[in-house]
DNA sequence: CCACCATGTCTACGAGTGTAGACTCATGTC
DNA sequence: GACATGAGTCTACACTCGTAGACATGGTGG
């Protein structure tokens, strides 16, 4: 009896609809991470569930709404930038450096930019997503001038290390050791971090 | 006589192979860049060169030997990294600034990459291109440790800043005066350029 | 015990995709 | 002036996409 193919074995969960849910966002948040969102489909998110494909329409409204929570689930745990001001760069770096080894493939919100914000609408949604989880918290935490724009400016350089080691994978990048990428790193994101150059008063 | 929307008004290139195959190519470049691999289709490439679709598909093979071409076009020519190693921070830094300004949107081989990563192929064509053309001559123009690892770095915090400032339109930062941010990416590339922080001998 | 409503599925549509084969027509040479 | 060759087009196929409406089904309150 191999009739279904994935989800949960075809009896465990059966008419529990914040289940059903739940399962439909977390497929989506798979989906939309490795293939970004153009590329993953409504009828394969649905698959992964359980489920078939007009379900998540009924539950998300449109693939586009869907997105938006998918982007929301994946933005809100805070699992690259810390919550300690002092430690920033050094903690930022290393978390960079050991998410984007050759080996770890995890489900990581700067993945699911990368891949999706070739499309306007997803690109609009992400922003969004950008500035209400993470981008505030992390100019909380920069004190000094500019601190929104060195926050952004610190978030660029995370997403283009991201996307040279993970999706373009260039090779001497893609195949940097954890340490050494995490000194470069931590060096950079001090500029960024801990003096705020500011221009001197005349 | 408004027959014919674009395309070299109905009557000036006709049965010029040589002419048509440029066109093609340089309407490719403009929509692969605006839309991504994945976001542009043949038939609109082709209506853009004022031609059919399967014109393109029998000078160009498939629609990804035409991503190739483009890359190659798009990439060949160095309108971000300069050829000056002593000014390359400099130079490099005033040039993303300015290309990334919200009023310009020229054809960037940044945009073209950031909007067709996503698809895993196009991603094999952009590495190859990145290695081909801007890789090795940044690369060449590095001295000290782990050249080709910085050189990439560099790359990765252009990138970076091209997505948040023009894909994903950041607030801060796609708001953010060309001199600020210049000097900020001048204090950053000079980390990655001039001095090799090298390991201290034991 | 039965009816009801939420939960989930089936069929289908219209549009768009890349691409293959057959076709038309202009152009240059004998 | 007829004809071969190459430039370009037309039609079509097989497929995927997001989504709409009608239908089936299971758990639960009366």
């Amino acid at each position: 009896m191999v009739e279904d193919t994935r989800g949960p074995a075809d009896g465990s969960r059966r008419r529990d609809a914040g289940a059903t849910r739940e399962a439909i966002l977390i497929s989506a948040v798979e989906a939309f991470t490795r293939a970004g969102y153009d590329g993953a489909g409504v009828r394969e998110v649905a698959g992964n569930a359980g489920v078939t494909a007009m379900l998540v329409n009924r539950y998300f409204g449109s693939k586009e709404q869907l997105f938006a929570e998918a982007v929301d689930r994946s933005f809100a745990p805070r699992t690259v930038v810390g919550d300690d001001p002092d430690a920033l760069s050094e903690q930022t770096a290393k978390a960079v450096a050991r998410r984007t080894a050759p080996y770890a493939d995890d489900l990581d919100p700067f993945l699911l930019m990368l891949r999706s914000a070739a499309n306007p609408r997803a690109a609009e949604i992400i922003r969004a997503g950008i500035e209400r989880h993470v981008g505030g918290h992390l100019t909380g935490l920069l004190s000094g001038t500019d601190a929104e724009a060195r926050a952004e400016l610190l978030l660029s350089l995370i997403a283009g290390v991201w996307l040279m080691r993970k999706v373009v994978a260039t090779p001497a990048l893609a195949g940097m050791d954890e340490e050494s990428l995490a000194v470069r790193l931590r060096e950079l994101m001090r500029m960024l971090v801990d003096p705020p150059p500011d221009g001197a008063g005349p």
